[in-house]
DNA sequence: TGTTTGACAAGCA
DNA sequence: CTGCTTGCCAAAC
């Protein structure tokens, strides 16, 4: 395994290491799907695992997770439930209807 | 070391 | 539009 890092005393894996710092690349005001995320982190495909990084995140409030949303333009889970997600993309300026995110396509990177 | 698991995606009826 | 199916990938069992 080409991985394992040291954060804060905690091990990340390269594919971790990838999608956060790729994640950090969004400004806000704007979100990204979890299969664009993918890409970007230089793992075409893995939209899903994409997810569980996220959702197993060891240092939460450090990395912009809630601006991960699902292609079709849905809001996408969250660790601390959609609701909160919801709010905070709210508090960036995001408008967002029944769970889905309106002008996707301009908000989207 | 094989199987299961998800904060997904895309195609089709 | 909804619902279902298949494909995906890294991590956890």
């Amino acid at each position: 395994m080409p991985n394992l890092f040291l954060k804060n005393s905690v091990e990340i894996s390269v594919f971790e290491k990838a999608v956060y710092t790729a994640l950090l690349e969004v400004p806000k005001g704007k979100v990204i799907t979890y299969g664009d995320l993918a890409s970007n982190a230089g793992f075409f495909g893995a939209s899903r695992a994409v997810g569980n990084a996220l959702k197993r995140n060891p240092f939460a409030p450090k990395i912009p997770c809630h601006r991960v949303v699902k292609s079709n333009g849905e809001v996408g889970g969250f660790a601390y439930g959609v609701r909160r997600k919801i709010e905070i993309l709210r508090s960036e300026n995001i408008e967002i209807k029944d769970g889905k995110i309106i002008n996707f396509s301009k908000v989207k990177i």
